[in-house]
DNA sequence: GTATAATTGAGAACAGTTCTCAATAATATG
DNA sequence: CATATTATTGAGAACTGTTCTCAATTATAC
């Protein structure tokens, strides 16, 4: 059985428990490779530097893992355009701060910005209570993506 | 050959047509259901909504025009968490004018707003302006959407 | 330690989307 | 208007990301 190296992780493993879920070493290896690789991986991202540290695992593993952490809220899953999901880590456990997505629809390529968060965050939070109150929804998260072509695919 | 009945229709053609591409029965019958048919349908919506008027349609064809119409502009394809594209008219032609969407992620039931709009609108002009100087990226568009549960799946 | 039930890996199955290809139909040309 | 050219089509096969199935394994409670 492995252990968990950083804070991170520690407290991820308390949530799972806390969750009545069981801590094991194959969930170990994604929580790793999902704060040592950074964000917007795909599942294919996370298996192959999963598997890394813990060569036995199984794609479906970390599918599911994947899965689990996002229902936990942990990580976040999301899409930018092409076909398949990324996740990262939602912001408390990932600490990197919270941040939203600029795309180039040309290369994929992804840049996560900070710019602008706060008065972004601050429209939102209004946004999100006028909507609760008009629609009765109890909201939980929002997705805010740009999308054009970067400085290499304009030309 | 049909014949598009509306505005929009006649407007597509013609960007069809100044984009080199031809004008077919297939072609009206899917811009026929979408604008019929209003916002964020699946493929399969529209394949269903447009085999009614034009019966012989395939469902690739389908898939193939409204890759067009999202290459052109004309429509704009997203992605509310389930595992299908949703695709609506843009803006210009669909004039229903601009809105985001709320999602509900228990029933997925997709609510789209105009309410805030406006000063979203705003936000996001500046903020594009922003990014496009700081990353070099030429933006063209963006996505917003929120998520949560319904008043009946938040029970 | 043992019992219990969650978790696992492997591969099959699945769903949405894209591809292939021969047949058809829209446009340009004469 | 007839014809040649070339895009477009429908049907189904193929593909890709994701989920499911199931017997074997392993974390946890006692």
């Amino acid at each position: 059985m492995l252990h968990g190296k950083g804070h991170a992780q520690d407290c991820c493993c308390r949530r799972i428990r806390g969750f009545g879920r069981r801590m094991t070493a194959a969930r170990h290896a994604v929580l790793d490779a999902l704060s040592a690789r950074g964000e917007h991986l795909t599942a294919e991202e996370v298996f192959k530097a999963a598997r890394r540290l813990y060569p036995n695992l199984g794609l479906a593993t970390v599918y599911r893992t994947l899965e689990l952490l996002t229902r936990i809220g942990l990580v976040s899953k999301f899409d930018t355009g092409d076909d398949r999901a990324r996740y990262e880590f939602a912001d408390p456990a990932g600490t990197k701060g919270h941040h939203h997505h600029l795309v180039c629809t040309s290369c994929r390529k992804i840049v996560d910005y900070k710019d602008f968060i706060k008065e972004e965050t601050e429209l939102l939070r209004r946004t999100e209570e006028g909507l609760a109150k008009k629609y009765g929804f109890r909201i939980n998260s929002h997705i805010i993506q740009f999308y054009g072509l970067c400085k290499d695919c304009a030309g």
